[in-house]
DNA sequence: GTGAAGGGCCAC
DNA sequence: AAACGTGGCCCTTCAC
């Protein structure tokens, strides 16, 4: 592909090429840049293509004017970056995004991410790529030539190959999403689509901001809790070789506590009757008969803590910022739900002892938001069942509701055990439970789960009918959607039984799950321009729930803003169930 | 030593 | 073999 390109070294150039570009509905857009981190490198490239010309920024050139992010002669691309129209197309716009944003101070306006694009389209298949050579190939039957990524970027020259390289990369950009556009509307996947595209600059933003940790009590808090371990790893060591009596002889026959096999043989030797495998939810009826498999669960809890979230999360801790940046993926499950790592900041445990160490930085707060029950109101919703939505529209206490009305008596009357059971029965429909699991969980036997399940349906018929329909339909197309038309595609051998059902849990739970995503989505979108210019800033999502960070003096506002982001953002998809969600505001991430 | 697989637990 | 969904990260084990 021959490519013209104008190589943009001053400001007059600059504003007449920018000027040139303003008018187009889609451009092409690629940086290059020194390193992966834009905390570590320069930014060294801009490039922007309308598919017949293509202009490459070289800002080392601005750089005598001062600050990048100051300087004024950048001003018209900054411009023609931070506006809706034109459309700037690129590929895993996160990353460029980040760049631009910490680099020229500017959010980028409207997105049309092309590896986003594929991700959709590919609706889950994980052998399908989704680099930028991958998806060329796939959509345009180009090869990209990648070899120049990684040439030095920052020379004081750079080489006509590697600004050739630079101009091919924002060029080839409109092709391809002519292309991924065509296949996005066939497979009616642009409401999907334009939900992901609104969200990369939030998500940018975010991965920016990173979350504040106050390393000195994470410290402290984790020397309390390795005390802790060490108590229940004595314990737990000497229940284990209660049952070994060689253990006593030698006096020094430590089982290995992380070991599954030496646990699992001192276990048996304990005479304790241990499942297939030793996992948590295997084991936990064998807890009230055997104290030392509570012991053990205990053990695995903490040391599970300690492993993934003791010292090595500060590891992550940015000095330049102190903070955490952690790497979001935008569709990191095939349901859309948003994945994290280096270091998971969806899975930080509960307890105080970790959450109160991340907090805001002096002078700030946190605000802290999430979804009431918004998986049962999808549910709700989908399935239009009037009783179901009842429990949600009288405002009282949900499971006790559902409790009441599975069990047939007066809310006032139900028990404690009454509503745990209902709380753990109304999660579990989200995912397809069977009895089996249910009896698991319960306690209940095998008979006794099945009636209740039968209870639950019988009183929720529309809830019933919707999941039966979503089972089979998941089956025969093969695929799932959620409200926004989003898809994930079911590979599966009609022959296995044991596929069929997954394939049937997989079409009940993705519809739900995924739509959660959607509304997450639609809201960190909304929310991004709403807070646009005050001091609040995004810096954690957990599946239904958002985390700001703004001055003390702005927390009312913004509490007032991030509710009213999220329920406007619910609404678009729940629109006959009513949509809660809880806001607090505090110094840390307890709630 | 390194890497993959198996088993496990954290979050929602 | 059956299986309540989605992820990431840890440890041990085992092959090379």
């Amino acid at each position: 592909m021959e490519v013209y390109f104008q190589l943009i070294e001053d400001a007059e150039k600059l504003r007449e090429a920018c000027a040139d570009l303003s008018g187009e509905k889609y451009l092409g857009f690629d940086t290059e840049t020194s390193e992966l981190d834009p905390f570590d490198g320069i930014l060294r490239l801009v490039q922007l293509s309308n598919g017949r010309n293509t202009i490459v920024v070289d800002l080392l050139k601005f750089h005598r004017f001062g600050n990048l992010s100051a300087c004024r002669e950048l001003e018209p691309l900054r411009k023609l970056l931070a506006a809706e129209r034109p459309v700037k197309i690129a590929h895993n716009a996160k990353f460029d995004a980040k760049w631009v944003g910490h680099h020229l101070g500017v959010d980028v306006g409207g997105t049309f991410d092309t590896m986003i694009a594929s991700q959709l389209i590919a609706a889950g298949d994980q052998d399908r790529r989704h680099s930028l050579a991958d998806v060329a190939s796939f959509f345009l039957g180009t090869e990209v030539d990648k070899s120049e990524q990684i040439s030095d970027w920052t020379a004081e020259t750079l080489s006509d190959s590697q600004i050739e390289y630079a101009a091919k990369d924002a060029a080839i950009m409109v092709p391809l999403r002519e292309k991924l556009a065509e296949r996005l509307q066939s497979d009616g996947l642009e409401g999907a689509a334009k939900i992901e595209f609104d969200c990369v600059t939030p998500v940018a933003r975010m991965e920016l901001n990173g979350f504040f940790i106050d390393q000195q009590c994470w410290r402290e808090q984790l020397s309390i809790v390795k005390k802790e371990q060490e108590s229940i790893a004595f314990e737990l060591q000497e229940m284990l070789s209660a049952g070994v009596a060689q253990a006593s002889l030698f006096g020094s026959a430590q089982i290995n506590l992380d070991s599954q096999s030496q646990v699992a043989d001192a276990l048996r030797n304990l005479g304790v009757p241990i499942p297939e495998t030793t996992r948590g939810w295997q084991m936990q009826p064998l807890v009230k008969d055997y104290p030392v498999v509570g012991k053990l669960l205990e053990y695995r809890g903490v040391a599970k803590s300690l492993t993934s979230f003791g010292e090595n999360i500060l590891e992550f801790v940015d000095e330049r910022t102190g903070r955490i940046h952690a790497d979001f993926r935008q569709i990191g499950a095939p349901t859309g739900r948003f994945s994290c790592s280096k270091p998971n900041l969806q899975q930080i445990p509960h307890g105080t002892e970790y959450r109160k160490c991340f907090r805001a930085e002096d002078g700030n707060t946190l605000v802290i938001a999430d979804y009431s029950q918004i998986e049962l109101r999808i549910l709700a919703e989908f399935s239009r069942d009037e009783r179901f939505i009842e429990a949600f529209r009288s405002g009282a206490d949900f499971h006790a509701s559902a409790a009441a009305q599975v069990f047939g008596v007066k809310p006032s009357e139900v028990t404690p055990e009454q509503r745990t059971f209902a709380k753990r029965l109304n999660f579990g429909v989200v995912y397809g439970i069977g009895a089996q699991r249910l009896a698991l969980i319960t306690g209940f036997s095998e008979r006794e789960a099945e009636n209740v399940l039968r209870k639950y349906f019988a009183t929720y018929r529309g809830l019933d009918e919707w999941l039966r329909d979503a089972g089979s339909r998941a089956v025969e197309t093969r695929s799932a959607r959620t409200a926004s038309g989003r898809m994930a595609r079911f590979r599966f051998d009609e022959e296995q039984k044991a596929q069929v059902s997954s394939t049937r849990r997989n079409g009940k739970n993705m519809p739900i799950q995924g739509t959660s995503a959607d509304i997450l989505k639609r809201a960190l979108a909304i929310l991004h321009k709403s807070i646009s210019g005050t001091s609040a800033m995004l810096v954690n999502i957990v599946h239904d729930e958002i985390v700001v960070e703004c001055a003390e003096a702005e927390a009312e506002s913004t509490a007032q803003k991030l509710k009213a982001s999220m329920i406007a953002a619910a609404e678009e998809f729940v629109k006959h169930v009513p949509v809660d969600v809880d806001v607090n505001i505090s110094n840390d991430w307890r709630h």
